[in-house]
Parts: structure tokens; C-alpha cells; sequence
DNA sequence: AAAATTATGCAACTTTGTTGCATTTAAATA
DNA sequence: TATTTAAATGCAACAAAGTTGCATAATTTT
């Protein structure tokens, strides 16, 4: 068991339980998005949904995970990489989405670009998905 | 009744329905986005969620409507304005959704910027989505 | 106007997400 | 380390969202 993990979870102020030590840990293991329905079935032991949810809305409050609208409407979810603080996300990153293998991924090199809007309109957040064929499928 | 309404159904070789129809005229008239849950409840004779699921279904295979993948992750459906040729869209245009009234939009005069992608990624298509304060609320 | 085709609505169901509460587990304190 | 305190979990029950098959109704074709 990677040692960071409670770590990681201690720096955030949260107690360490076997739930969130298994989602963390199969977040880092995957090192792609998780939809809901990925972390019911992908972790060994088996916890309730509402724990599962309880867990993601923790850590998306946490600035641990954050979501990716993805073009097909699932909602995924993915570690963020430089850690972000206490409700200010500040990954302006592309998020990349394979339309045959599914898997969707931070691209973390490439940065979201700056989109100017007609007059009135205020940007809080840019949010960029490209879907296509990944390294592996094209 | 508009007109033009029964027209683009028959170019889409759609049997004119009254759902159709209304649901239709519910875009032209609301001129935003809307979700599903939007389309039952604002149309004036109910339809079974089952027909609105199908109609907004074939909507799409026709080219008629287009989803907006929000980072709210609820599921948004907008007119295409230039005719998308079946199963071909051409919408290359920025979504804004407001995060205090909720509208999301299309913004036909702002264009998706070109992103590159490393190595081995194949574009299909770029989504992009502003949230932020529309015109009415800033 | 009748036949053929297509769309609708209903019922029943699956999946997804939420809430309150009792129980269990982890953290804090003595 | 044992005990208290606080928090997380799981269960049950529910609400909302989405799907499928089939009979009925409406539209289109002949």
C-alpha cells in the first residue's frame, strides 16, 4: 500500500478508512478517469453506493478529484495532479476522451486556451474535451 | 404556428407529429438549451417521458439538435443552427452555460480554437464549455 | 378510403442518485 | 491503553432518470 496515500488524505484532514484508501488507490492505479460505476465494480472489496458517492463528493470538496463532462454525458472523475486547494481547482488542463476504448484521461501538457466572449458575457471556468482516437486505438 | 416547423420535419423525412411539432417550437421559442426534465415540463400537452426521450433521440440521428456535455454533467439539447447534414455536425461553436440563472447557450460566432495534442492522439471533435455569468446576470 | 407504416403511451423494469438513521469505525482525550 | 467523542459506513426506503416490449393510435402511402 503506497505509503502517500494516508498522507495524502491526513493533509486534507480526513480520516483514513479502508474505503478511501482503496478509491485513492485505484485512482492512482488506473492513472485515468473513473466514472461512478468504474469504482463500484473495480474495487476488491465492495462498498455501498452511498458510501462511493459520499466518498467522490469528499474528495471533489477536498480539491483530491475533479469531474469531466465528457461529450457523452457520463460524468467521469480524476486525481488532480498538482494538488489543488480547498475548493480552487486550478486545472486548466485539456481532458482527452477515446471514442473506442472509452478511456479518458488529463492531457496535463496541454493547456486549456483562452476564449474570448462578446461583451457582458464573465468566464469563471474554460472547460475543453477532445474525443477521438488515443495513443493505443489510432 | 411557425411555418417552417412542419418544413424541417418533412426535409428530415419525420412524419409530422404534434410532439414533434411542440417540441420543436419549444427551442425556437426558448432560444437556450434545454434538458430533458426542461421539455416536459414546458410543453403545454404532456407527452410521455418515453416520447420525449425518443423524439429528442431521433432528433439527434437527424441532425436537428445537438448535446452540450455541461460541467454540471445534466444533459443539455440546442438546436443546430446551419443545418447539420445527417449524423455530420458542423456546430465548431463555444457553449456557455451561466452558473447563477442556470441558461446555457450556443455561441454560433464563437469558434472552437484548433487544439494540438501530442503524439499519436487523433482529433475527432474539441468541446468546449465557458460557464461563468451570461449578459442578463453580470 | 383502406392498407401499410410509423409514432405514441402504458407498464414494467433497470440504473442512478438521495436522505435519515442506526451501527461501526477512527480520532481525540484522559 | 481504555474511554469518550466525533465521524464514516451501510442499510432501507425512496426519488429521479432512462430503457424495452407491446398494444393502440396516428400518419403516410397506395
Amino acid at each position: 500500500m503506497e505509503p502517500h496515500i494516508a498522507d495524502l488524505l491526513r493533509k486534507n484532514q480526513l480520516s483514513i478508512t479502508a474505503s478511501r484508501r482503496n478509491i485513492l488507490e485505484l485512482f492512482l492505479q488506473s492513472g485515468s478517469a473513473l466514472a461512478h460505476h468504474d469504482i463500484e465494480s473495480k474495487t476488491e472489496e465492495k462498498y455501498d453506493r452511498v458510501t462511493v458517492y459520499r466518498t467522490l463528493q469528499t474528495f471533489m470538496e477536498k480539491g483530491i478529484i475533479h469531474t469531466i463532462p465528457t461529450p457523452d454525458n457520463s460524468i467521469k472523475y480524476a486525481l488532480c495532479k498538482d494538488n489543488c486547494e480547498e475548493g480552487h481547482h486550478h486545472d486548466d488542463h485539456v481532458h482527452f476522451m477515446c471514442t473506442k476504448c472509452g478511456i479518458t484521461t488529463c492531457l496535463e501538457d496541454v493547456h486549456v486556451p483562452e476564449i474570448k466572449l462578446p461583451r457582458g458575457y464573465k468566464t469563471r471556468q474554460t472547460e475543453v474535451v477532445v474525443s477521438g482516437l488515443c495513443k493505443a486505438c489510432s
